[in-house]
DNA sequence: CTTGTTCGTAAGACATGGCTTACGGTAAGC
DNA sequence: GCTTACCGTAAGCCATGTCTTACGAACAAG
C-alpha cells in the first residue's frame, strides 16, 4: 500500500527472490519453495509481508493458494521514486550550473 | 551502484529521513544530526550506507563535509523498477482478459 | 469418514543491523 | 603552536527480523 512497506519488503534478498520468481507467472506456495533454499513456511511468511505491502495478491484454488504480482504496491513505490527523481535532477542541474560559473 | 544496495539503504526509516532531508539541498553532517532524534555518529553511519549505494555524494569544505543527493543510485533503482513494472502490467492485462473470457 | 495435500501460524533459536559512547584525525582561528 | 570545531571509525549493547520445527485448519479423493 505505502511506499515504505514496499521498500522494507523488497529490502530482503530472499524476499526479492520470491518476488522475482513470480515474474514468470502466478504460482502456488509449494512451487515457489521447491526452487528456493528455504522451507515452505518461510516462503509463506515472506509472502505475507509482500501481500501487506501490496506487492502480491493471492487467489484460492482448491487447497492451494496461487500468488501473483500486484501492480498496486509497485505503483506506489514508483510514484514516490519519480517524485524524488525529479527534484534530484533539478538539484543536479543547478549544481552543474553553479560549478561552471561563467556568465 | 546496484539496485539491491539502494533498496536495503532506503529500507530503514531513519535513513530515509536523512535522505529526504537532503532534498532541501546539500547539508553538512552536523546540520542533519541537529534536526534528527539520533546522534551525529549515527548520521555518519547512515550516510556511509547511502554513499555506498550511490544515493548520496559528499564534498569537503573546510573541516565540514557537505552531502548531497546523487542521481546515480536513484537511477539504478528506477531502471529496475520500470523493467519490473512493465511485466507486471502485461501480466495484469493478460489476467484481466483471462477472467472475462467471453469470445 | 478417513487419508493425504497444501497451506498458515506459533514458538523459539539465531544472526543482522542500528544506536551510543569513546577515541583519533584534520582544518580553521587566535 | 594551541585551542576549538567538525567529522569518521571502533567496540559494545540491544532490538528487530529471519529461519526452522511443530501444530492445526481446509479441501479433495478414495
Amino acid at each position: 500500500m505505502s511506499y515504505e512497506q514496499a521498500l522494507t519488503a523488497l529490502a530482503d534478498p530472499t524476499r526479492r527472490a520470491v518476488f522475482e520468481r513470480l515474474r514468470a507467472g502466478p504460482q502456488p506456495v509449494g512451487e515457489l519453495a521447491r526452487h528456493l533454499p528455504i522451507s515452505r513456511p518461510a516462503v509463506s511468511q515472506h509472502l505475507k509481508v509482500l501481500k501487506d505491502a501490496g506487492l502480491v495478491s493471492d487467489r484460492a484454488e482448491g487447497t492451494r493458494r496461487i500468488y501473483h504480482i500486484d501492480p498496486h504496491g509497485l505503483g506506489a513505490l514508483r510514484r514516490w521514486l519519480d517524485q524524488f527523481w525529479e527534484t534530484a535532477l533539478d538539484a543536479f542541474a543547478a549544481e552543474a550550473e553553479r560549478t561552471s560559473d561563467k556568465p
